[in-house]
RNA sequence: GGUGCUAUCGUCUAGCGGUUAGGACAAAAGAUUCUCAAUCUUUAAACCGGGGUUCGAUUCCCCGUAGCACUACCA
């Protein structure tokens, strides 16, 4: 029988949501889609010291605009999930570990029961100490007997000293020499000897909380959850949880792991952290991120500009790979191809470029309609009063200018000659197009396109056309002149698109202004 | 140091014993155009090294090397 599949999405509230972490949310809302499954939400903060606020909601924001729906859990949200239903779903909770404790007692009570963890008291500065005497120091069955735990002293004396309030933890007790199976299904069976695993601390008296792993696997375990897709940071640790399942007699309901790859710089060598997009320049953060305690703030992706659909795009392809050569693909495309056994093994190099290519993609594919709206707040933001101009003009110029940029952001420096005459002349293109007879050329057009009254594009090609041949000035000469009148630079769209949207009177002002100021 | 994972163009990757080793980003060149882009065409660019297995290895195995991760009362 198969069993339901149910994934968890699984941070810790310490700070933005980190790219990778994205990623991570990505691939098992992909797999949960596909397979009909849950997707849920659990807010891992079992370490209270590190607890930053709003980082929750910041997270649930990050999804949402992404496009990656929560059916459970801390945040729910998306299609046919709303009010009751949602609700409805929720019973495996809460999904806050701070508020599990309770729970977490009755299990830590019963590793200790059954002889599967003891109680420790040594503190940090004995630890240290230890560390210091034993080379390669760690806390197992070669060592516990020399520590100060309930292995090693009388059951009074451990009551005793809780009773007065000392402060313990409860550590795992690691049976030594035992090879551990691990299967993944990325990596396949890996295997790790149980002596390289210390006595983990599954919960400290201190704050009263578990550790992650403790945590990890009683929650998992309680909200049925049957694939755990996480960071390849946790390798290492997924012998640990296997056994920890094992002792609590869990094993046959012990969910399925996958590892992902993880994301490294793209130079050098290293994952990727928050540091690599300050020093070069992009962000590592889906949402801007304002740092409450250091008042840092840390660019997002949604801020850059980004569609959430590129970011999706492109993340999902950094470690996924179908066999074919498709490289867009929607959401719903994305739920339809993605799987497991195509994930890649090693770690891939964050390729900013690329990503801006996708956003160019999503941005080409975009209605000009849309664009337009995103437009109009950036044409008002350099002064420029947009209710003068119909929505299908300025649907129109972002349709010309869209080919030529990443970003929405972009398009102000690439076209606001349609909005604002220019002020100054671009000096290399003067150098380079604006010749001795120039001026001459730019009266004698001024004088024709004066009397002209049809002034589409069409008609004005039909006028200046045959008057350069005629004259035989050299088309490149004349219209490049023409171009840095009005646009104050060699660039731009095709000639006639500019003065078809300027008009007559603008056009012939502008070259007038530029026969003043050029000379 | 120990343990584990990984290894194809600069980057993301396709390849699942026999291929002119394919695609995309980035780069370069050309075409086109009144300019700048876009676009199209083209070019350059890779199987980490050494052993096996095999008629034949980029592909399977081992070793080495390198990179990464983990090695906390952090996740």
């Amino acid at each position: 029988m198969e069993r339901r599949v149910r994934v968890r999405f699984a941070p810790s509230p310490t700070g933005a949501l980190h790219i990778g972490g994205v990623r991570t949310a990505l691939y098992n809302y992909l797999f949960a889609r596909q397979h009909g499954g849950d997707m849920l939400l659990r807010i891992e903060d079992t370490d209270s010291t590190r607890f930053v606020p709003g980082a929750e909601e910041y997270i649930i924001e990050a999804l949402q605009w992404l496009g990656i729906e929560i059916d459970e859990g801390i945040g729910v949200w998306g299609k046919g999930l709303k009010g009751e239903k949602a609700n409805g779903l929720n019973i495996h909770g809460p999904y806050r570990q701070s508020e599990r404790r309770e729970i977490y007692h009755k299990y830590v009570k019963q590793l200790l029961d059954s002889g599967n963890a003891y109680i420790a008291f040594d503190t940090h500065e004995e630890l240290e100490q230890k560390r210091n005497e034993i080379k390669n120091f760690q806390y197992d069955a070669s060592t516990r007997m020399l520590m100060h735990n309930s292995l090693t002293m009388p059951a009074e004396e451990v009551e005793r000293r809780i009773k007065d309030g000392e402060q313990y933890v409860v550590r795992f007790k690691i049976t030594p020499n035992e090879d551990v199976h691990v299967h993944d299904l990325i990596r396949g069976e890996v295997v790790i000897n149980s002596n390289i695993l210390d006595d983990k601390v599954l919960y400290k008296s201190a704050d009263d909380l578990p550790t992650y792993h403790l945590a990890n696997i009683v929650d998992d375990h309680l909200m049925e959850v049957s694939h755990v897709i996480r960071g390849e940071e946790w390798l290492p640790s997924a012998p640990l949880h296997v056994l920890l399942y094992r002792a609590f007699g869990w094993e046959d309901s012990m969910p399925e792991f996958a590892h992902l790859p993880l994301l490294l710089k793209p130079d050098g060598n290293g994952k990727l952290s928050k540091r690599d997009g300050d020093r070069l320049g992009f962000p590592v953060f889906p949402l801007e991120f304002h740092d409450q305690k250091t008042g840092a703030v840390s660019s997002g992706y949604r801020e850059s500009g980004y569609y959430p659909e590129a970011v999706i795009n492109f993340l999902a392809l950094l470690g996924w790979h179908q066999t074919g050569d498709k490289e867009i693909y929607s959401m719903e495309e994305l739920i339809q191809d993605f799987s497991l056994d195509r994930v890649s093994k090693s770690g891939a190099k964050f390729d900013y470029e690329k990503g801006k290519w996708f956003n160019h993609q999503y941005l080409m594919m975009r209605d000009n309609s849309l664009i337009a709206k995103e437009f109009i707040p950036i044409l008002e933001a350099h002064g420029v009063a947009t209710n003068i101009y119909p929505m299908p003009t300025i649907e129109h110029i972002v349709g010309l200018m869209k080919e030529r940029v990443n970003f929405v952001s972009e398009l102000w420096e690439q076209c606001n000659f349609f909005f604002t005459a220019p002020e100054e002349y671009d000096e290399k293109s003067l150098k380079k197009r604006w010749k001795e007879d120039s001026p001459r050329h730019m009266k004698e057009m001024l004088a024709l396109l004066e009397q002209q009254d049809d002034w589409s594009a069409e008609a004005l090609d039909n006028l200046i056309m045959p008057w350069i041949a005629e004259k035989e000035y050299g088309v490149g000469l004349v219209m490049n002149a023409f171009r840095i009148c009005l646009v104050g630079a060699a660039r731009g769209p095709h000639i006639w698109e500019i003065t078809d949207v300027l008009g007559k009177e603008e056009t012939l002002r502008r070259v007038k202004a530029a026969l003043e100021k050029i000379g």
